[in-house]
DNA sequence: TAACAATCGGATTGCCCTATCCGTTTTTGG
DNA sequence: CCAAAAACGGATAGGGCAATCCGATTGTTA
């Protein structure tokens, strides 16, 4: 799909040859094939031998697998923010809200790589993360609304989100294709606790820091880290 | 600690040389320290290493890493399975009931090892299932008591306690020494979803049998799957 | 269409893993 | 105290991975 995938920011890069374009489009929907049903995992040569090319040429586009991932992901991170917006042209930000988290946690069910990516960080990509950022000042906007409805508990914290998107990747990773609903169960019961009044208090949520190192934490070296999925 | 560790069922095997015994102590106490500190995907030279031995000394005792495992969290689960016992004591089911999961996340927080080994099962490894299941049926009791008193809502499925397990998991894992009590307030939100009266129906629980291949899924290969701590 | 540069892709390097092999050391029992 | 048996542990096999190298190929431009 999008063959034609022009490089949505490649300003003042020489025009590739035709078939380097090309070739960088094959092996992004690639990537997307496989990252998605494989997880972030995946090897490199899995991607290259679903583009149909040679390991080189993958590393040529893309220096280090992270590369690749994010280059992967951006339209995906697209889709994530889009969804905030359309929650909050929701009349009703309550509505808006858990129509958003569903529909979040879904896109992580459907895409065991972006599962990964909405739990990690990436400082050196530089478009997700503006992209993330974007979604998450939108989210942050959707929530306050949603207080002040009074139908969100006051004590809901942004970077819960993160904790719900953490906790949906466990379920979601650890069910894999055997169960692949079952996060809906799961995501179901955490909107019911977010419904005001709450039924009790909360510990402390983490550090704006400590989250962001945990984020951090995955990312460095494999690029990765999540579940090996047995699907392959 | 616990140094003299006996193999809890080593029946008619004959007595071990006492330097083997002493050994597969030590082993196995490197095996807990080392999977709880990196998770189950910590090597296994890094345990022989803590351990002070070759490698191949823990493999004659262990012949695959997936026995180092059930040996190591077995009395891990026999902890896990004696919460249950002593939720069963609360005069108050509900208080037993959610003292209960927070004791066992607290477990998964504790030990990155055992915070896999709860979302995965291990069919070779008799005695760590038997504690499992022991676990687990002292918990369907539980749950029905809990049930019984009103405070527990109707429509919550024993596997549920599974997912749970799952997304802390997920929680815990990407969090890592980042966060390390971001969990609570997840588990604290769970717990508040988890109260009657039930806020609003829940999609149907997924099969046993699917829950029961997911749990599978991880375990055959390199025994694991889970996340690459970043730690060690 | 020719010749040059850009691009390709398989083979290779280097690293980490589990698991096995085999010569060496330690324990045991007569 | 001295073998024979048991256990040890470093080296090695075998496989997977990201990333690099370089000779072969393809697109481009004149």
């Amino acid at each position: 799909m999008n063959p034609g995938a022009q490089p949505p920011d490649n300003p003042a890069t020489q025009p590739l040859r035709s078939d380097a374009e090309r070739n960088r489009g094959r092996i992004i929907a690639a990537g997307r094939t496989v990252f998605g049903r494989d997880g972030l995992n995946a090897s490199m040569a899995s991607v290259a031998r679903e583009a149909g090319v040679g390991i080189a040429t993958i590393l040529r586009h893309f220096p280090a697998k992270e590369d690749l991932v994010a280059a992967v992901f951006l339209d995906r991170m697209e889709a994530y923010a889009d969804a905030v917006a359309v929650a909050l042209d929701d009349p009703d930000p309550w509505n808006g809200f858990t129509g958003y988290i569903e529909a979040a946690c879904a896109m992580q069910a459907a895409d065991y790589g972006f599962a990964d990516v909405l739990t990690m960080t990436f400082p050196t990509a530089k478009a997700l993360e503006k992209r993330r950022n974007e979604a998450y000042e939108a989210m942050v906007e959707l929530i306050n609304r949603a207080k002040a409805t009074g139908r969100l508990r006051e004590d809901f914290d942004p970077s819960d989100l993160v904790l719900i998107h953490m906790a949906n990747a466990g379920v979601v990773n650890a069910c894999g294709d055997a169960a692949p609903d079952a996060w809906r169960r799961v995501v179901a019961l955490m909107i019911q606790s977010l419904e005001a009044p709450a039924r009790g208090p909360l510990p402390a949520s983490p550090e704006h820091d400590s989250l962001y190192k945990a984020m951090l934490r995955a990312s460095p070296a494999g690029v990765t880290s999540p579940e090996p999925r047995k699907s392959s």
